[in-house]
DNA sequence: CCGAAATGTCTATTACGCTAGACAACTATA
DNA sequence: TATAGTTGTCTAGCGTAATAGACATTTCGG
């Protein structure tokens, strides 16, 4: 928790960007929960060693995104602190995992398509390249704050109702029982963190630069056959993974 | 593997360093596998839509890091394309995971001390707040690129000659055995994604405005009792995770 | 009610990021 | 050997980031 609190310079990262990310660490961190309030603008200042108008635009930045609220002559206030937990584990299904953390939680389907397989999608669902799949996207959100956003891929023999059925029932695990598969377990889950490409800014409304887990995973039924490859893309400083052994 | 190549002006992050980090994801990506060669600066600019110069800082960074190589009238080539696969499950071993991926895997002790468990450390190893623990920090490498650090805190009472042991040993999991734990398994993992601070990028040797995983997790010998709490966090851009269940 | 402390606003200056265009130097191929 | 394609280098100009300083405005405590 000793993050140190320095910003370097001519790297291509602008100075009150560094100083925006580092307050926003420090926030969900915990650091001010005491005042509920951002140190003064002149103590941050030379905290970073930077003008004070440098920090202003970094200020002005969180505030942009609703995190801090500022206030003249008494100082800024903190608006709203939250990093969810997400469990992953053999049985991972995503709207049970958050439970009561939050209040409001929704999967929108953006688009279906059904497609041939190729490449890491046809050996992941293990089927020959080129049979059909189900392709879906979706963008999942707690309290109305984008979570994450995905793309799965189902075979088309066994499961060609899933836009339709999560359509109808709002979540996969549902989509699948109303197909006939009670149940699934993960087999394989893999985590890459990068930066969110545009797409994902724009879906998950981060601000640019910001970071996302990319979660390449496969769920299979009781038998072992694979049916689900997909792609989910947290953002990552909305969540925190837990991994359960 | 569609990620758009897109670029956003005014986001407090440079152009250059924006497409640098397109770049870098694109060839571990293994998009260039064929020619071994990035495409020419002239496409690149085209395709990101900026003036061509922008995409030769990008490239100045790239080669800076050694990742690529320019030469005159060729063009410019791959030189390294690496992202680690590092195994998490139940039995997680550090240099065991990575196997055969790499030739030379090292864990170099930077320091340790001797301190009182607080907070989320004597939680973690369910000790009272005060009891006495020691802290190893290591810096972990793989063929001579830093791969992680990490802070580990071990009971003082059970495990008070783990630096030694370590230093001697050059393995947490032999350094255990030694003190009389042959087994232990991983009990807990928490996993957050942010960018790197200035102490990561110095031990890490990364580029500002990288990004490490930082991962939480507690070890507990075969009678569940907690034998280590330790964060660990790796230079993202150089793993991949695999969570095995 | 005054003054300290905090944010808000303005001007001016310097450094860097980005664009634009032109041309040199080098490599590979026909 | 000529030529197309690629990287290397230079100049010029413009907009933004960052610095510096001054002062206005608001809040809160003594």
């Amino acid at each position: 928790m000793n993050a140190k609190k320095t910003v370097e310079r001519q790297t291509g990262v602008a100075l009150w960007r560094q100083i925006a990310d580092l307050i926003r660490l420090s926030i969900s961190n915990g650091d001010h929960d005491q005042t509920g309030m951002v140190p003064p603008e002149t103590v941050l200042a030379a905290q970073f060693g930077v003008n004070r108008h440098t920090v202003r635009s970094a200020l002005a930045a969180l505030a942009d995104e609703g995190l801090v609220q500022a206030i003249q002559g008494r100082g800024t206030m903190i608006q709203r602190q939250e990093r969810l937990s997400f469990p992953i584990s053999r049985r991972t299904r995503f709207s049970q995992g958050l439970g009561d953390q939050a209040r409001d939680i929704e999967a929108k389907l953006l688009a279906h398509e059904t497609l041939p397989a190729v490449g890491e999608i046809a050996t992941g669902l293990q089927i020959a390249p080129g049979t059909a799949c189900v392709q879906l996207d979706l963008v999942s959100s707690a309290d109305g704050r984008p979570l994450s956003c995905s793309t799965s891929y189902f075979p088309m023999e066994r499961f060609g109702q899933m836009a339709e059925q999560f359509e109808r029932l709002g979540s996969i695990t549902k989509a699948f029982a109303a197909q006939g598969l009670a149940d699934y377990v993960r087999v394989s889950t893999e985590l890459v963190a990068r930066h969110a490409d545009a797409d994902e800014l724009a879906l998950l409304r981060l601000s640019p630069g910001a970071i996302v887990i990319a979660a390449t995973a496969i769920n299979a039924d009781p038998d072992g056959v694979p049916v689900q490859f997909s792609r989910t893309r947290f953002a990552a400083d909305r969540v925190k993974l837990k991994l359960e052994t």
